[in-house]
DNA sequence: CTGAAAGCGCTTACAG
DNA sequence: CTGAAAGCGCTTACAG
C-alpha cells in the first residue's frame, strides 16, 4: 500500500538496513549513499510508519492528556483548551504527537487509559488536574506510569513530577491585593473543593486573613458546584444581608463571572459595593464588564514546561520527579476598588 | 516487558493463535478453550499491543481532530472544547482513540498531520473547521485520506463527508427572529469572513432581508477580526451615528460578547437600544448579561454523527460521501426585544 | 561503511 | 477445532 523501507532500499540498491540507519542520521553511514537513499526517499515521498518503529523501539512518540471527567459547565473551562494547544504547540517542536483521554465516568476514563498505556499507543501522560481520591490518578501512580500533573498531587507528592504555580501564594497575593484596597470582609467563592488548586487558593485565603488580623468567617467561604441551587442559596444569605463582604476571592474566572452576574441581579454593584479578584485570566476576565481583575497563572509556561519535563522523564534523560513551579501575575482591571471611609 | 500473547499461549499451553483468536472471539475456537484463555488473560492482567495489531491489519485505530491554526483568542472559543470532548465520547464508545493535530502555522499544522497520517498513526480525521484556500484541507483531498469536515466544504461539496448545520437558514431564521419583533435596521457583524460558517450565516441574513423588502446596506455588515481597532472604529462609525442598527445578527457568541461589551460603553442598552441573535449557545450566552438569545447548534450530535460517518467510512461499510446537516434550534433569553414605535 | 538475519507483538491464510 | 509459519514495517546487534 503505502510505500515501505524495503521500496527505498530496492530503488536505492541498498539494504533496508542502510535505509533506517540513514533515517536517523547514523554516523556510520558515507555521506554518499545517505544523499543518493536520501533522494530517493523524497522521489518516492517515504514516510517511516511509526507504528512498525514503535514496535521495536517500544516507545510511541506519543503523549496522552488526560482530561477531567465532564461535568457539563466546567467542561466548558477554556484553561484546557489552552493547555491542550500548549502542550500540543510543544510536541510539535519535539516530534511527539498527542492523544486525548477523557471520559463520562471515571470507569471510561480509566479504560481509555489503560488501552492507551497498555496497548502501546503512549509513552506517558498529562494529567490536566488535581483532586483528591482519583482513581485514575492512582492508576498511573501504582502502575509506576510515566505521568505528569497540572497542579500539585494530593498523596505522593514527593514522588510524583508536577508542573503548578504556587496557588497558596496565589490565593494569599490576591487575597493581599483586596486588604491593600482596605477590604476587611472577604469571602473565598469556588466550585469544588475537592480540586487541588481550589483548595491551596483557599488555604492562601486563610493565611492572608491571619497575618492581617481578620477573623476567619466561615460563612464567607462557599464552596459548591455553582449551577447548584443551594449555592444560590447561600450565596443570597450572604450578600443580601446588610454587613456583607465588600470583596470576593472567586477561585477562577468562570465562579466570578457568574457571581458577577449574580451580584447585579440582586442589585449589587461591582465594584463599587462588591470587588472581586480571581483566577486564569481567561478570555472570560476580558470579555466581562467590568472587566476581572485576575492572576495569570501563565498557561504557555504550564503547559511547555510539562512536556519538557514529561519527555526528558520518558526518555530517560532524567529520573527524578521534580516539581516546577511558575509564577503568577496579578493583572489588573475594573473589578476591584478602593474602600474609603 | 510488558506481558504478551506468548506468555498467555504458554501459560495456557496453547498456541499463539488460539490466544490471537480468542481475542477476536473467533468462531472456530471452542467454547472451552476460549475461557480457559480468557481466565489466564485476566489472571496476567493481558493488554493486547495495538501499535503490533495495527501493523498487521494496516489501521490505527484512532481518528485525529484538526484544530484550526491558532490566532490567539479565537482559539479560546469553548466551541472546540466541546467538539473534541464529544468526539472523544463517541470514539470511546467505539473503541478509537482521539489524537490531536494543530499547529501555529498552516504548514506546522500540515507537517503533523502528514505524519499522522503517513506514519500510520491516524485512520481518518474530523477538521473542525471550514474555510477558503486551506492547505490542510487541500492536502487530505488530495492524498485522497478518510476525512470528515464540520461545516460545509468550499471545494468539492459533492465529494466530501462533512456535518453541519443548515447555517444559511440559521442566518435567515435569526433574522427573520428580529424582523418578527419589528426590527428593520438590522446589522451583521462577524470575525472572520474566510470561515465558512460565518459566510453561509450572512448569507442566510441577506435572503432574510430581501424576503422582508428591506434593503441590504453594506455598511451594516462587519467582517473584521474582532480584536483590531478597524473593528472597533467601524462598531463605532454604525453606532454612534443618530440611526444606528436597532438590532445585530452576529456570527457567534464571542462576538456578540464583545460587541455587547462595546455597546455599553458607548452608552447603549442591550437589548433596549440595540437587540443582539447570536449563534453556538455557549456558556457564554448564559453567561453574560443580558444572556444572549441564540442559536444553538447541536454540538453534541455535530461531534457524535462526525465520528458515526467517518468510522463507517474508515471501516468501508459506506463508501458514499455523505453529509449530514442537523436543525439549529433558538435559544431565547434577554438580548432581543420587540420593537414598538 | 554496509548487509543478512533476527525480532518487536500481533494476525491470518494454510494445513491438519 | 487448533497449530506452525509467514509477514506487517521497522531496528539493531553481529559479521564482514
Amino acid at each position: 500500500m503505502a510505500i515501505t523501507i524495503k521500496d527505498v532500499a530496492k530503488k536505492a540498491g541498498v539494504a533496508t538496513s542502510t535505509v533506517s540507519r540513514t533515517i536517523q542520521d547514523h554516523s556510520s553511514i558515507s555521506e554518499k549513499t545517505k544523499k543518493k537513499v536520501r533522494l530517493i526517499m523524497k522521489e518516492l515521498g517515504y514516510q517511516p510508519n511509526l507504528a512498525a518503529r514503535g514496535l521495536v523501539n517500544q516507545n510511541t512518540q506519543t503523549i496522552g492528556i488526560v482530561l477531567p471527567v465532564s461535568d457539563g459547565l466546567v467542561f466548558q473551562n477554556p484553561f484546557f483548551l489552552e493547555m491542550i494547544r500548549g502542550i500540543s504547540k510543544t510536541c510539535n517542536e519535539k516530534k511527539y504527537m498527542v492523544a486525548i483521554a477523557s471520559g463520562t465516568t471515571e470507569e471510561e476514563l480509566l479504560e481509555s487509559i489503560r488501552m492507551m498505556a497498555k496497548g502501546g499507543r503512549a509513552d506517558g501522560f498529562i494529567v490536566l488536574y488535581s483532586k483528591k481520591e482519583d482513581q485514575v490518578i492512582d492508576y498511573l501512580y501504582q502502575e509506576k506510569l510515566n505521568y505528569a500533573i497540572i497542579g500539585k498531587p494530593y498523596q505522593h507528592e514527593n514522588e510524583i513530577l508536577y508542573v503548578d504555580n504556587d496557588n497558596q501564594l496565589a490565593g494569599k497575593d490576591a487575597t493581599n491585593y483586596v486588604i491593600g484596597l482596605n477590604h476587611q470582609k472577604i469571602a473565598y467563592i469556588c466550585n469544588d473543593m475537592d480540586e487541588m488548586v481550589t483548595a491551596e487558593r483557599l488555604s492562601g485565603y486563610q493565611q492572608a486573613l491571619t497575618a492581617a488580623n481578620i477573623a476567619i468567617d466561615p460563612t464567607y467561604v462557599i464552596a459548591e458546584a455553582f449551577k447548584g441551587t443551594e449555592y444560590k442559596q447561600r450565596l443570597a444569605a450572604l450578600f443580601l444581608a446588610e454587613e456583607h463582604p465588600t470583596a470576593v476571592v472567586a477561585s477562577d474566572d468562570i465562579v466570578a463571572m457568574s457571581l458577577s452576574n449574580f451580584l447585579k441581579d440582586i442589585g449589587l454593584s461591582v465594584p463599587n459595593d462588591v470587588s472581586i479578584i480571581s483566577f486564569n485570566n481567561s478570555i472570560f476576565a476580558e470579555m466581562i464588564q467590568p472587566a476581572l481583575t485576575s492572576i495569570d497563572v501563565h498557561i504557555d509556561y504550564l503547559s511547555s514546561q510539562v512536556v519538557e519535563k514529561l519527555v526528558e522523564f520518558i526518555e530517560g534523560r532524567q529520573t527524578i520527579a521534580m516539581k516546577v513551579i511558575l509564577p503568577h501575575k496579578i493583572i489588573e482591571r475594573d473589578s476591584c476598588k478602593s474602600r474609603t471611609e
